[in-house]
DNA sequence: GATTGAAAGAATGTCAGACAATTGGGTTGA
DNA sequence: TCAACCCAATTGTCTGACATTCTTTCAATC
């Protein structure tokens, strides 16, 4: 069954470019958590008319990257520990079981994108362009997932991440802990590479729970 | 620590309950899949003006419960079976663990709750009202994902399990299935409340693969 | 001095109306 | 029969407006 291509053209509109702009911003850290949205101000600063913004607000919303209380209007989220702890562990849940299956499935085509993708997180990894570190790493994990032969686990799997991409970009930017990512994501690469699906997953595990305690410490420090 | 009680007594805004109805109205299958849902119609129907309809719309988009294509609108998914598949293996994931905690951490009064909320399934398995048995089934996993422990764990299932509400309510409108599913979910219970996980995660797994069985049949059969 | 109360300013929630762009379908013509 | 074309319906987006609700400031009171 050859995959399906889409071949219509999706026109892109303004609010989908709104959320992706936003989305992005929030990603990178350019907002304080906890920072409140005022919808004028976005306006201004994205060129774009009120109902288009707050369409996009909703849609964020939904997504859990931004909190919108009525008559308060959006704000970044501030999580706590427990939300945090919480979403990491309803990652590992997901991610192992995607790891697992990456290991069992994917193709040598696939399996050639991902080590790439480790190279170049590799060298994100020495520089200093911490925005490059967590982009190469995301991709590291796309592939992954995009690999795992379910597209709902990796859906889900994007959506907590992207909670959580506050803390995994501030972790992320202490040289320290890149070294430490590389070093354990190489050994997911090895275990998929060769098959092993135990391993695959038990060097994921061990992957997040660093991460996990990384996330914490930044989070604690505020650095 | 005292569980935070919130006293800020919330608003509900029009675009809320605007989201909640169509929720519902999807929930109950009162639209077909693949059918568009014309936004003049929908503000006629709900008394409101477009934009807050709009935004309404956007976050039932984000929740997957709606389509929308750039100018065409939104719409009715149409799950395919493989989308099917992967909601069911992701729900099962979460779901495995979250009665597997719940096992281990229920207090005598939720196990109570859960105990009556298995009565009352029992209950409309047995009468005619279609919408009940859905709505009680629905209860009795929400008390369980409510003592999991982890509230993601609870917001991504909840997440999943209305994507498929559908197929949930077709099937559901089967007597058989009804009184098939009260047994299973009546062993689910006996295992919670004997505290033996693995046996709690056993029993969820047969139901969740009978579950799926029966939507399954129910999207070919299209009855 | 601290607390309460009131008033002004800012921001949100919602609406009405409008217009260009796109789609889908039916009609015409070859 | 099939292709090109046109039109009604629908969506994407904007402007502008107004009531409601929050926040802050400042004064008055205890």
């Amino acid at each position: 069954m050859p995959p399906e291509i889409n071949l219509r053209i999706l026109p892109r509109t303004v609010q989908q470019e709104t959320v992706d702009k936003l989305r992005l911003a929030i990603f990178s850290g350019m907002f304080e958590p906890g920072s409140r949205l005022v919808e004028s101000h976005l306006c201004a600063e994205l060129g774009i008319s009120r109902p288009s913004l707050r369409e996009a607000l909703r849609s964020l919303q939904a997504e859990r990257l931004i909190d919108i209380v009525p008559n308060r209007g959006p704000s970044i989220p501030a999580l706590t520990l427990e939300e945090m702890t919480a979403i990491y562990e309803v990652r590992e849940l997901l991610e192992l079981e995607a790891v697992g299956r990456c290991s069992q499935r994917i193709s040598k085509d696939q399996l050639h994108e991902l080590e790439k993708s480790l190279s170049a997180f590799e060298e994100a990894a020495s520089s200093n362009d911490s925005l490059a570190r967590v982009k190469t790493a995301a991709d590291f994990y796309s592939i992954i997932l995009a690999n795992c032969g379910n597209p709902i686990l990796e859906e889900v799997h994007r959506g907590l991440v992207a909670r959580i991409s506050f803390f995994r970009a501030r972790s992320m930017s202490l040289k320290g802990r890149a070294q430490s990512s590389l070093a354990e994501m190489r050994e997911i690469f090895e275990a998929i590479a060769a098959g092993d699906e135990k391993a695959a997953r038990k060097a994921s595990k061990k992957h997040i729970a660093k991460a996990k305690a990384a996330a914490k410490l930044s989070m604690e420090t505020g650095t």
